[in-house]
DNA sequence: ACTTTATTGTGATTTAATTCACAATAAATT
DNA sequence: AATTTATTGTGAATTAAATCACAATAAAGT
């Protein structure tokens, strides 16, 4: 069981990379076009290919077809993937009105928050209240949820999602969320992600 | 000159941690607790430290204060760091609206867009015409934007920011810019954020 | 049919990151 | 003042990740 996070990630980046070839009418590709595709080495594409047992042809290559069911079954592309989202502000509010979530086989199901004045029972997306969360989640079998309440909240919220039966969460609050061992988190902190682009300015700054 | 990423996002990471505990009205603080705050091992913190000639005193810890300033010049803290974002949509909108930046020393400046309908000149962050970024960015002297438009629009974008003397930006299109050497791109792409945790879910799931 | 060529698949090697382990030492205790 | 204790700082060891390098081999060419 490959537990490489960057590996994982890579596959998501060939996968989006053999979409792309797909569209323009290609059939087969080479471990070199690959890794110029997404910036890495042939032998790093191989490599992790090799890691999860997908194999080519000698001196053929690899079908793009069949390359992205492999893919697709690893990383569970193979079905919708249904999402709740904890916290209907601004962010919220962003990630549902985004359509590129659906082509990437992801659904976001509803939104639930603690303010009245966000609930939306019949919107497309409805806004539930935080109560109602246990009930939908169960009954609709969802097992990944977002975090997009404020830091002080941002605990108690995810208590609320794992009991409900939530297993994954995308936190965008700025902390380290406490969390049962048979769950797992993604963090997206973009306060670091903005200070760690400073920082790399600066390194290059100075290089340069 | 450390590149190592991870271990300037676990700078940041201390910092962070640190805010909190001065804010509790601690003074000192030993290694193992600000492993325990953000879940690394105790010397891994005090190897990150010892990379940047941070020391502390043996017996004694390490000042809060003082390493809040060190870690705050490594990481570019010392200023306010003024931001630009390409594409004033609901992403963007998010960002402008976020108070959160504000306290990490991160201010939005202005977005920029091409459609004329987002145009806000005298709005608290001005959303202006693309054409006006160059302008913008040399008189404000800035070097860090922010890309919010749409996958189709984004290198085009990307290469009026770099023009404009961009030299870090935050990529949220899902796509890898094409990027002059001496600048810098972190990209935070949610579609592979979300496949990546159904991954680990879905590892989890087998595991337990 | 044989040879050449291009590409895979992977064990071996290298490089990078993390953890270990302990001497150095500052503070607290006796 | 001597001893104990707790903690740092870092070189050494370990582990993990990436790259190298090449034998295996499938397709194309002669
Ligand atoms: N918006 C951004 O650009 C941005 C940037 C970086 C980080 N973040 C983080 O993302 C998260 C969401 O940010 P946002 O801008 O959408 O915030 P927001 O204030 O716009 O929305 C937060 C929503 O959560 C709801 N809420 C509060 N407590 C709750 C609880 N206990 N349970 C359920 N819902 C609750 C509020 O009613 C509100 O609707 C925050 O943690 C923020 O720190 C946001
Ligand atoms: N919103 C989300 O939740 C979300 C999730 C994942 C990824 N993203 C990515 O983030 C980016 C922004 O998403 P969004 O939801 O804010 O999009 P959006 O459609 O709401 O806004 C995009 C804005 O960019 C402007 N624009 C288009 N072409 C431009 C150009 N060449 N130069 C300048 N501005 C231009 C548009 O006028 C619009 O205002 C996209 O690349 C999207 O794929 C967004």
């Amino acid at each position: 069981m490959i537990t490489n996070k960057n590996c994982i990630i890579r596959l998501s980046r060939y996968k989006n990379a053999l979409y792309r070839l797909r569209d323009l009418g290609f059939v087969k590709v080479f471990s070199d076009n690959l890794a110029d595709a997404i910036g890495v080495t042939a032998s790093q594409v191989r490599k992790d290919f090799s890691l999860f047992g997908i194999t080519g042809n000698r001196k053929g290559g690899y079908e793009i077809a069949s390359l992205l069911e492999k893919l697709g079954g690893i990383l569970g592309k193979d079905r919708i993937e249904r999402v709740i989202i904890a916290g209907a502000g601004h962010l919220a509010y962003a990630l549902m009105h985004y359509r590129g979530f659906e082509k990437e086989g992801i659904k976001i199901e509803a939104a639930f928050d603690i303010d009245p004045l966000k609930f939306a029972k019949n919107a497309q997306i409805p806004v539930l209240p935080m109560e109602e969360m246990k009930d939908f989640v169960v009954s609709n079998n969802i097992k990944v949820g977002v975090l997009a309440v404020p830091e002080v909240g941002a605990q108690r919220a995810a208590d609320t999602m794992f009991a409900a039966g939530i297993k994954g969460i995308l936190n965008f609050a700025p902390l380290r969320l406490k969390a049962p061992n048979d769950c797992a988190i993604n963090n997206v902190n973009l306060e670091i992600e903005l200070e760690n682009l400073v920082y790399f300015v600066n390194v290059l700054e100075k290089k340069g």
